[in-house]
DNA sequence: TAAAGTAGTTTATAATATAAACCAAATTTT
DNA sequence: AAAATTTGGTTTATATTATAAACTACTTTA
């Protein structure tokens, strides 16, 4: 009847995350957070999920002299994105 | 950006129950916990939720001598449902 | 060199989801 | 008819989660 709900994508912010690099090559920490409104705290933590899970990759580097953190996603974060809107679907009909 | 995802709404089994609802008159305590797979207890919990929400009506009778629980979506549930569905797409497209 | 800003991380707290334990009444079994 | 089981739930305890606040380390500016 209803297909589960991948809880690791199943969250506000992880979702933004998600969503915002499935349309970018890669982004920094700045860009991620100025897109989905977060706080910094908020995002260093869901960022960190999202890359144990394999959905993401972080590279940490530096711009100059500041430090820069790119994320990108990966192709198993593709893969779970698709099917958690796969498993939405049955929540939700083609309504969506 | 991202529309904010109602918290009330963004629940696998609270969604699930309106899902339920938005296709039925009524639905009783024990279709519910069928269609959705849940636990009493846990689904006890998220209707009452959903109920303090305003979001579905819930009435308590009984079948013969058994006591009965019948739940319905209320046209602010059907509204916040909607808003909830469109909020989505914000983080998904239109591929949903 | 002191103050303020940048780019984050760590930690503490509050909210959430969930199942386990429980309850009362009805039904079934012996 | 007593005991055991089932039904239809509710309450409570626990584990997880999300989140912001506090902090770190470094850089830039005044």
């Amino acid at each position: 009847m209803f297909k589960e709900l991948n809880p690791l994508l199943h969250s506000e912010l992880r979702l933004a995350v998600m969503s915002v690099l499935l349309s970018v090559e890669s982004a920094d920490f700045v860009f991620l957070r100025e897109q989905t409104g977060a706080t910094a705290g908020n995002l260093s933590v869901q960022i960190d999920k999202l890359q144990k899970a394999g959905y993401i990759t972080v590279e940490k580097g530096f711009k100059g002299k500041m430090p820069r953190t790119t994320c990108a996603i990966t192709q198993e974060g593709v893969s779970a994105f698709e099917e958690y809107v796969a498993a939405l679907r049955s929540y939700i009909g083609k309504g969506l």
